[in-house]
DNA sequence: GTCTATAACGGGATAGAC
DNA sequence: GTCTATCCCGTTATAGAC
């Protein structure tokens, strides 16, 4: 069957387009639906809000990268290294044509409404499969201590994506933002020796 | 002279209150302006929009943890360890009280407009006092890596700051977010061991 | 079930009078 | 500096076409 394009596929094309173009406030739903030709109401006929169609576009853009993620995960065995676990947990990400979509992944991230349902859907599960990769690495560490490492790795990376074009005028030469594999490396290194810091006390 | 407490001050404080109880998205500026006794369009007189308020409430509460960073970088003396200059970096905003403010920083972190100023006026000097004393401490580093490292244990920070009221109902008890001196201490550890990683190639 | 047309409401922003 | 009036936008709801 010959399926054209449908509406639903192509307000999220155009969403993530101009998302990515002009923002997420500085884009009104009626740009939207004029770049994706279709009537204003059904942005809200098939997503319920702004908010929850920025929250699909993420979703359809971020799923690839997740599924990378647990894939080099696997791949890496049930012996893999701290430097493997942390590979696995950034560079599907920071690999990713970020650039576009930096901005709202930093809007979603800044909506607790929204990153309750993200997380819950995509991120809860993820974040334990690697917590107990790391268990198993590492298992000297606590429990509690294995979860806030996580969870700095991931704000390190985060901040990264989010705030890469920033980066970039600030610190001019100093920083190569665009060579993605030594930026990987550097974070590798550093959450790397991070999670292997001795836990103290 | 006894100078009543004026408007543009009755607008902060009033945007300060809302804001943190209900959110940036969730006060209107109608909200705001009854709630400071003021006409709403005194808000775009003394500020320019909604976004520049909240800029403005960000700075104003931002300014004291800023300066209490750089004195306990200086206190630290020019033979600062690295725990020592990871710690003045991070700690006067971990402690600071910021369950009230999270949501407005993650909204100002989201929006590249708002950070592009926010960074010239107070992070950008800043992050430069904090690399310099990472050279002093850490000679063998380049200046590439070290900023890299600065930006990674920031974004550990931010992450911690803007997503600490989600963490504590996802991980339920094994996270103990409530314990500021140990989280302090544990991201002192992770990030210090991570600038003190061999840099490698 | 899918989509369009339209109206109504709350909220941010601005112009211009005072 | 302050206030009124007004405009545009995002959201919701509804009636109805296909």
């Amino acid at each position: 069957m010959i399926e054209r394009s449908d509406t639903k596929t192509r307000i999220l094309d155009a969403a993530e387009k101009l998302f990515g173009e002009k923002g997420f406030d500085g884009t009104s739903l009626r740009e939207i639906t004029t770049e994706a030709d279709v009537n204003l109401a059904a942005v809200n006929y098939h997503f319920q809000s702004k908010d929850s169609l920025i929250e699909a576009v993420i979703l359809r853009a971020a799923g690839p990268a997740n599924g990378r993620r647990l894939a080099m995960l696997e791949a890496a065995g049930p012996k893999a290294t701290v430097e493997q676990i942390v590979e696995a947990f950034v560079s599907p990400v920071l690999e990713y044509d970020y650039h576009s979509i930096a901005p709202l992944m930093a809007r979603v991230l800044s909506s607790p409404e929204i990153m309750q349902r993200v997380f819950k859907q995509h991120i809860e599960t993820l974040s334990r499969r690697f917590a107990d990769a790391i268990a198993v690495a590492l298992p000297e560490l606590s429990a509690a201590e294995r979860m806030w490492r996580l969870h700095f790795t991931a704000g390190a990376m985060a901040h990264t994506v989010t705030r890469a074009p920033l980066m970039r005028d600030l610190f001019g030469g100093v920083l190569d933002i665009n060579d993605r594999q030594l930026l990987i490396a550097r974070l590798v290194r550093f959450a790397a020796a991070g999670f292997r810091a001795p836990e103290g006390y």
